[in-house]
DNA sequence: TGTCAACTTTACACTGTGTCAAGTTGATGC
DNA sequence: GCATCAACTTGACACAGTGTAAAGTTGACA
């Protein structure tokens, strides 16, 4: 028994978890953690009390290696609307790859509350973003006339989903600059009053 | 023993499960499918060999209940290539609604392949209508000009996707009826040259 | 009357999650 | 040096849901 530190341990099963979604070729049960982790599948009991906290404190995780605030930063920055529309979008857009393996895995939870629950957290969050974007984009006047503030957000929100993302990048075989490029564009066209290219 | 016609209790199983699925709320088992068409879980499996298959054929008989072919017809007689994107949107967008119950509990089983093939033979069927829509815009010059017509498929596909109708419709509580006018107004605005409202 | 097909009941194998209890082991304090 | 404690181990078991197997019931039909 090298490390014995509860620290590591926990870092080293959530670390192990993220990389195992990531792959996602397989189904990614307690067991395969445990034995990635080095450990005994009862010991992660000993850490998280359940698949779907453990599942969601590898998100916390991601999050905290990441850094989402300053992946933000630019786009919190950006003084006029459609500034802050492209950043946001290339923020999310380029945090969807690292957060892809959790969210199949969340959302095949559908059946827990509890992952329910953390999963529409973060969606919710990221609808926050959009609304922002969407009230920066109205205040300069650049909303499409047509659109609501409220319908304009749905659907920014909808369109930057992860399971779009899952659609273009793994389905249809866009690569992530084709992705970014071609949603940012999209958005433009959808959502502005006269598009700009 | 009333009804001991076997293609009886095949449809009364499939309009039960069609029905379970729709309501949405639960996991629905096999033995809630079985104890809903009056009969034995066992008996479940003398018509259908497991659950994937089972679901398949939910699927198979929504179809059928529905004629496909007849909503459908409106967009293949459609002339001009913007009437065949609104009048595809329609129909597909219309038709949503029904399958979105079956859609889940296919979607929700990605471990077993047949059902996932199941589910993506029916989504590269969407794709085909796409493609068709697509084709018929750039036959008429009506397409983007910086969109490859693939490119353009893929959108209009993933616009479509059935989760996307779940976000819009379920999530933000849009009407049928806003979906598919703010839809039909987005891929107007995403993939026409110049839109026209 | 006998046979057959649809269906029933009971029982069990298998997988994956989560719980419980009784060890083992290494660091730390005294 | 010795006890203690926390992290971890092994092994067993309950539970849910799917799927299999086997033996019995029942109604239709020839």
């Amino acid at each position: 028994m090298m490390s014995r530190n509860p620290a590591d341990t926990r870092t080293r099963i959530l670390e192990t978890a993220w990389k195992l979604l990531e792959s996602g070729d397989k189904a990614v049960r307690m067991s395969d953690i445990a034995k990635g982790a080095g450990i005994s599948r009862q010991a992660l009991y000993l850490h998280f009390p359940n698949r779907a906290e453990l599942l969601i404190a590898v998100t916390r995780h991601i999050d905290s290696v990441n850094d989402v605030d300053t992946r933000l930063a630019p786009s919190r920055a950006a003084t006029r609307g459609v500034e802050r529309l492209e950043t946001f979008i290339a923020a999310w857009g380029g945090y969807i790859p690292q957060i892809h393996g959790i969210s199949v895995a969340l959302r095949a939870m559908q059946g827990d509350p509890e992952a329910a629950a953390a999963w529409d957290d973060r969606m919710q969050a990221v609808r926050h973003g959009c609304a922002a974007a969407i009230r920066a984009l109205a205040t300069d006047g650049d909303l499409r006339e047509d659109l609501t503030e409220e319908a304009a957000t749905d659907l920014l929100w909808v369109l930057l989903s992860v399971e779009n993302w899952e659609r273009l990048v793994r389905d249809c075989g866009w690569s992530q600059d084709a992705y970014l490029r071609e949603v940012t564009a999209l958005a433009h066209h959808a959502l502005l009053a006269q598009s700009r290219s």
